[in-house]
DNA sequence: AAAAACAAGTTTAGTATATAAACTAAAAAC
DNA sequence: GTTTTTAGTTTATATACTAAACTTGTTTTT
């Protein structure tokens, strides 16, 4: 129960700090420095090579109005362009311009680099248990998420 | 390589997934609701029996500032209390009042439901690796965070 | 001991990110 | 063909933060 007790401060410990790394502003490509939203945005509609509003607001885990403002920020610094659909004209894809594929490109870069990184802590079969573990929680957390 | 993208994926998704558990207010104890940085605050006093408010700031990764800010709201709230320090005039000493201590005990009680929730999705062989590779990263980001 | 430097905390103005609710317009259902 | 649903936007508001100026109290320097 001690053992337990803290084990589970590390792994708060270890969400704080992960969460920090992410918290200020950094330059992505050539896009110029972007905020953690709109990284996450771009990161988000690079790795669908683009999708509509909706399930972009989904996807990020915000309401659409959320979506529409970042959405708007990013189309006027021109990382982003949005065309409504000619099947459904209520609907608006939202694409990576080069420079936002510049910044996307960039940030997966710096995430790999960072897992890697992380990587290089662990013997072979802890990043084999490690990752299966990871795999096992995201499946049980999506399940819960549905009840 | 394809294993490796496919991990850092399900470790982002991961994240994601434990950030959006805890972006809602919630009630605790018999405090009422509390924002997540509300009872991160509380959280912090609690495991500590009480600090100066630069130290709580640190703990929390924020600047003095913003510390005031939430630390007003919470002694408004009557959920702490701030004394300044007999020794040095100048510290103020933060310390959780009855209700607050019952918040700190509600979330900490919920923390680790849920974290033994997490646990029961491995065996005791991944529950052990698991935690030493959280503890091995935590002990890595605090170092890097020093260079 | 007086002046300068530093430290603890607060205040203020501004920014980023979000929600909720009202809204417009198009598509689907009946 | 009217009603309902869906896609997205707008607007007003809230939260949480930073940076910088500031106040006050404590050290350090000389």
């Amino acid at each position: 129960m001690n053992k337990s007790k803290s084990s589970i401060e590390h792994f708060g410990k270890f969400l704080f700090q992960l969460q920090q790394l992410e918290k200020k502003p950094l330059v992505f490509g050539n896009a110029g420095k972007l905020t953690p939203s709109e990284i996450h945005m771009i990161d988000a509609i690079g790795a669908d090579g683009g999708l509509f509003m909706s399930a972009l607001a989904k996807r990020l885990g915000v309401t659409k109005g959320a979506a529409t403002q970042m959405a708007a920020r990013l189309e006027q610094k021109q990382l982003i362009v949005r065309q409504t659909s000619p099947a459904d004209s209520r609907s608006v894809l939202v694409t990576l311009t080069a420079v936002g594929r510049d910044a996307f490109f960039a940030h997966k870069r710096l995430h790999e680099q960072f897992y890697m990184e992380l990587r290089e802590q662990l013997d072979d079969q802890e990043i084999a248990i490690f990752e299966s573990c990871i795999f096992k929680l995201t499946q049980y957390l999506r399940e819960k998420s549905k009840e």
